[in-house]
DNA sequence: GGGGGCTATGGGGGG
DNA sequence: CATAGCCCCC
């Protein structure tokens, strides 16, 4: 028996060693599972298949990066030619391949939300519906989850059921945004995250030119990860590569009920009774012993997930130590709360001789981090919060990319909508309004209506500069590689000279950032850096902006060193920590406000609880508050009901060994807050006589009913559209460019 | 065309 | 409380 096979126990071994035929494995938090995905996916290799007949889904690229590199250290290089990563990108690496057969090209862009809902709106807005009804976040998830069920326009538009409901939601007109959405889409040849998915099983449902078969045959093993968070698509594309005449039905599934959380996003545990039927060959491994964590841990679990009556049966248990209770920390207030954390760790750290990067703080929702960050920055403990904006989503960033988007596809609506003014060349919204309006009339991209709308001479001459500009950076594309292209681009667009004029602090630092993108670029030009498990030879553009528009927060490999991990319970899902504070225990936040009215719903509130808790190793630290800032108020809220469903067995109260008393307030109050250039130098108006604006010139001291004296250093551009930059002394961002049209100044010497 | 300031609105989890 | 959108002024 080869030894990494003798690392397992009974049960993970048998379903690491059934090859051939359906499997479904439900594993238990830390009973191994991501062992017996990536072993048995070795144990496959060392079978005689060959790596490039396996197909390993995921839903994160952490996981699939872990996956990737444990079969690489059981089997070596022949990992990386595995088909492992997530759904998203193996199915979009699919579909660049074979576009053509659904009436896209390969070189596609992919929305994202932001991308989405800017289209959204637009649709809205055209369509004169009232936008307080027609939220963009609703019609939004509307459409998503239409997708996740596989229903087109078409079938929406048929379907009784989906358009009563949305007369009883009072949108009677959303299958025609929908409809509209999707036509957008296709003619700005872009795909949204669900396009991914959605494509996908067109493709393969349609069938064009035996393409189902083809990837039938080249995935002859499929091992899919977190099934439980499948949604209906997601199963009905596992279906349409597993189940045909002659199959082998080489599929293993691996999931646990009692995790699935992402039931917003229209994942449905009904996907592990299906297969259930779906496959009658069927076996089932349950593993149920976890080596994460200790006995505390896990009989506080065990008992809160008993609360649930929709589960299947399972029986999680340990042969670890009891270890430590878990600690319960009640506050008076947030600010409370936020300080006895950090007070916390700071004796974990010293008692226990744990080191940041053993402790994560889980929270419910994003927002939550802030007094978190306040107290750990007091204490001087260094932190990373997870799943904020991520790189990739800042300003500076998206404008980058924007250009660099429609260099690879100039049809790409929302890139094109974001930067053709961007720096500032004069097209503003009532030229913009006219290309939208030419474009929709005659069912074209904007690229292909900002030749043929009539505009003003001055407009057409600015329009002329951005395609120009676009052109040069596809040349550029074409004929090198991603970093060259990206460092062109970033000169090109005038995006540097822009941020370098700025001046400020801010301009500055979205400087670094762009630099920063740059720097990214070349690494991934430079490394043979592995991509969905394929080394790329491809340094292509189009590929970068691929892969980068399927990262997100968790994936950003800088952050690194010693710090406390911050991030969302959903988040944490997959991860462990010595040390887990699952704080904002409240009614109202954990279970969120927003579930409170669906037993479904407070179920999967459970669930979610259950996987934070189950993240911990070694200590469990619980805590809430009784009066919390929330929507800018003073709430109360009473302690969440998931900490009475802990038997009083495994708690250890916390509050008689710490006092509030022990804790002074801090004398820096506030000290975080920003500070608001509140001054003004609001000068009297009798005074004050402004001069003709075409006597001023490059040197000239001036006055400004606002911003007091100031020195004019440049004057830019002719006639009406002269624009002077001004240092105004004795404000903060001194610098101020003003258009001397408009501009109300008096020379002073 | 551009920018500042005011008002209204919504407020979860993620690829 | 944060942000988007709007209006008004320059």
């Amino acid at each position: 028996m080869s030894d990494y096979l003798k690392e397992l126990n009974e049960v993970q071994r048998q379903a690491v060693m059934h090859l051939d035929g359906p499997l479904m494995v439900i594993a238990g938090p830390g009973s191994g599972k991501t062992r017996v995905l990536t072993y048995r996916v070795s144990y496959l290799i060392d079978s005689g298949i060959a790596p490039w007949e396996i197909l390993a889904l995921t839903f994160t690229n952490k996981a699939a990066r872990e996956m990737k590199n444990r079969i690489g250290g059981v089997v070596g290089s022949k990992a990386n030619y595995v088909w492992a990563g997530t759904f998203h990108s193996i199915f979009a690496r699919i579909l660049r391949v074979e576009a053509e057969k659904i009436g896209y090209t390969s070189n596609f862009t992919i929305y994202d939300t932001d991308d989405t809902r800017s289209l959204l709106s637009e649709i809205i807005k055209d369509m004169k519906l009232d936008k307080k009804i027609y939220s963009v976040g609703n019609v939004r998830t509307r459409i998503s989850s239409a997708k996740s069920n596989v229903i087109s326009p078409l079938i929406y538009a048929k379907s009784d059921e989906l358009l009563s409901q949305d007369q009883a939601n009072n949108m009677p007109m959303l299958y025609k945004i929908y409809e509209k959405y999707v036509a957008r889409c296709h003619r700005a040849g872009a795909m949204d995250f669900d396009d991914l998915l959605y494509q996908l099983f067109k493709l393969l449902y349609l069938n064009k030119e035996g393409v189902r078969e083809k990837y039938q045959r080249i995935f002859r093993y499929i091992l899919v990860d977190e099934f439980q968070d499948t949604n209906y698509l997601q199963y009905s594309i596992l279906k349409l590569l597993v189940k045909y005449e002659g199959s082998e039905e080489n599929i293993c599934v691996v999931g646990d009920d009692a995790q699935s959380i992402y039931a917003f996003r229209g994942a449905t545990l009904q996907n592990i009774f299906d297969f259930q039927s779906d496959f009658n060959q069927l076996r089932t491994y349950k593993l149920e012993q976890n080596y994460r964590s200790t006995l505390h841990i896990v009989n506080a679990a065990n008992s809160v997930i008993t609360h649930n009556k929709k589960q299947i049966n399972k029986d999680l248990w340990t042969r670890q130590q009891e270890g430590q209770k878990i600690k319960l920390i009640r506050a008076m207030t947030d600010t409370e709360e936020g300080r006895r954390v950090a007070d916390t760790i700071l004796e974990l750290k010293n008692r226990n001789h744990l080191v940041n990067t053993d402790i994560a703080i889980l929270y419910r929702t994003n927002a939550q981090s802030r007094i978190f960050e306040e107290f750990l920055r007091r204490s001087n403990i260094p932190y990373v919060v997870f799943g904020g904006l991520s790189f990739y989503q800042r300003k500076e960033i998206k404008d980058m990319i924007a250009y660099m988007r429609l260099a690879v596809n100039p049809h790409d609506d929302e890139a094109l909508r974001r930067v053709i003014n961007y720096p500032k060349r004069g097209i503003g919204q009532s030229s913009m309004n006219k290309i939208i309006n030419y474009a929709n009339e005659h069912e074209i991209s904007f690229w292909d209506s900002i030749g043929k709308v009539e505009l003003g001479s001055r407009t057409l001459n600015a329009i002329k500069s951005f395609y120009q500009i676009i052109i040069d950076i596809r040349r550029k594309a074409e004929s090198t590689d991603a970093y060259l292209t990206t460092s062109y681009a970033s000169k090109r667009s005038g995006i540097i000279d822009h941020l370098k004029s700025q001046n400020s602090i801010e301009g500055l630092s979205r400087l670094e950032n762009v630099n920063s993108l740059l720097d990214g670029v070349k690494e991934f030009v430079e490394n043979d850096e592995e991509i969905e498990g394929q080394i790329q030879e491809d340094k292509k553009l189009a590929t970068y902006l691929q892969h980068i528009s399927l990262l997100t927060d968790m994936d950003d490999n800088k952050k690194t060193g010693d710090y406390v991990s911050l991030m969302s319970t959903h988040s944490a899902k997959g991860l462990e920590f010595k040390a887990v504070f699952v704080v904002g225990l409240e009614e109202n936040m954990f279970p969120s406000y927003l579930s409170l009215s669906s037993p479904d719903q407070i179920e999967e509130e459970r669930r979610l609880f259950y996987v934070a808790i189950t993240r911990a190793e070694q200590y469990l630290i619980l805590s809430y508050c009784n009066t919390r800032y929330h929507f800018g108020q003073i709430r109360h809220n009473d302690p969440s009901r998931f900490l009475e469903e802990i038997s009083e067995d495994n708690l250890e109260d916390f509050n008689a060994l710490r006092t509030p008393k022990n804790f002074p307030e801090p004398k820096v109050l506030g000290f975080f807050q920003k500070h608001p250039d509140t001054r003004r130098l609001d000068l009297d108006p009798v005074d004050f006589i402004a001069s003709p604006s075409d006597q001023i010139e490059v040197g000239m001291h001036v006055l400004h009913m606002k911003f007091g004296k100031g020195e004019v250093k440049r004057i830019d551009g002719n006639r009406d559209k002269k624009v002077a930059t001004i240092y105004f002394d004795g404000i903060n961002n001194p610098e101020k460019r003003i258009m001397l049209k408009f501009a109300k100044l008096q020379i002073t010497e």
